[in-house]
DNA sequence: CACCGTTTTGGAACATGTTATGATTTTTAT
DNA sequence: ATAAAAATCATAACATGTTCCAAAACGGTG
């Protein structure tokens, strides 16, 4: 009986499986245009109805299609690094590894996220995987603070919650058109550096500051390209 | 001749007009729901090719609509704080108050802003109000750094930058729903100071605790409905 | 095997952003 | 005044996301 429930159950993940499979596909392959619904459907071998049926809308299966792609947590996993500061950075330059190395790709999954057509329901990203992301950063964080690179008058959450909106607004940013995927990783960093520092004791500093130099100099080397991202209006 | 050639232009643009005033009416009266480019188009008293026309898209429209609602200039005009500092902070509130004043009315144009149909010719406002935002902040940024709160080694196009992303990712954030509009402003306060102070001085850095604690105060009233914003899987 | 509930299917339908088109109106130039 | 030019208008058309519905297919149960 479990087998027998699971073969609707599994049926039902197959078809899953195909329908964010062939949106992988048609993204790669046509770059957004022509990620139709019913383009899905037909390379999935479904009806229209069964997308809808299954994710509820585009954007939830493009939702999909992105978080299947990223195994983050096991590459993560496996950094070494000599310090919790270091590590922080080694573990961002994984993560943006992802963004710059299928730029197109991901730019057309980050518009398609952004594309929140009708009422809430919005967000960026399951909830389990935003608890996993979090305990991850938490972690890293936290570490530093109690490795005493960091000023412990400054909570961990409110670090991280900047930290989460400067991502959030390079990614928007760079998905927008007005960052060069070269600047990707750096811009974030040199943020991070920046937030850290603001939160860093002496003996942190020092260790920022390698950071803070290096991409500072990454950015330089192509300033001429990048001058102040479009989205500064907001400020 | 001149008056000649200006009655098209003026016949042009009181059409604009009209079509961004009946935008900006039909979004203040249905929070986006039936900002249809029909409804919108008979509301203005033109026919729908008009919009199109004369801007180009919805999304130009709704632009349109959102820089003419700002008169942010101006009124940063007669700001008058005790230090570079403290003016950066009255720049931030003055700002982000047009936000936190109508967010409602705000959050549908942002929602608007971010759907990108298609390809390219996007960007988050024209090039003109960029142009005039980025000087006030440079100045802002720059003030601080010549009365020796900041530290003259990091660029100040680099803490612009990094600022400005910070804000666009919070307003991403409460866009999306993510971030009550509440915590819009302090979050983002937040984050400036924790980047300044990661540029500051000796000297500068107890006028940045100031605020940073303030903002820290503010997000600690409500924390328990904050809690890390969605969009921290974003890192 | 026959029955029943769930899911998929095929297809139509709807709203909407956008484009194309040919007629009509308005403005400018001769 | 009249022709040329420019813009708008009314309208149809198209692609697309989404919803709805009846019929068919499927899976588990007696």
């Amino acid at each position: 009986m479990d087998e027998a429930i699971s073969k609707r159950e599994q049926a039902k993940a197959e078809r899953r499986l195909r329908i964010v499979k062939a949106a992988r596909d048609l993204i790669r392959e046509t770059g957004d245009t022509d990620l139709s619904m019913r383009a899905l459907s037909q390379r999935a071998d479904v009806s229209l109805s069964t997308p809808y049926n299954l994710f509820g809308s585009k954007r939830a299966v493009v939702l999909a299609v992105f978080e299947d792609e990223r195994d983050f947590t096991e590459r993560f996993q496996r950094l070494e690094t000599a310090n919790s500061i270091d590590r922080i950075f080694a573990a961002h330059d994984l993560a943006f590894g992802y963004y710059t190395s299928d730029p197109d790709f991901y730019r057309t999954i980050w518009r398609a996220l952004l594309n929140t057509r009708g009422q809430e329901e919005t967000g960026l990203a399951s909830p389990e995987r935003l608890k996993q992301m979090r305990a991850i950063w938490y972690g890293l964080v936290n570490s530093a603070g109690e490795e005493g690179y960091l000023d412990k008058d400054i909570p961990v959450d409110m670090l991280l919650q900047s930290m989460a909106h400067l991502s959030g607004g390079v990614l928007l940013s760079w998905a927008m058109g007005s960052l060069p995927t070269e600047a990707l990783t750096s811009s974030v960093g040199m943020g991070y550096a920046l937030c850290l520092r603001g939160a860093a004791t002496e003996t942190g500093r020092p260790l920022l500051d390698v950071h803070l130099g290096q991409y500072c100099r990454e950015q330089d080397s192509f300033r001429s390209r990048v001058s102040v991202s479009r989205i500064s209006e907001t400020m």
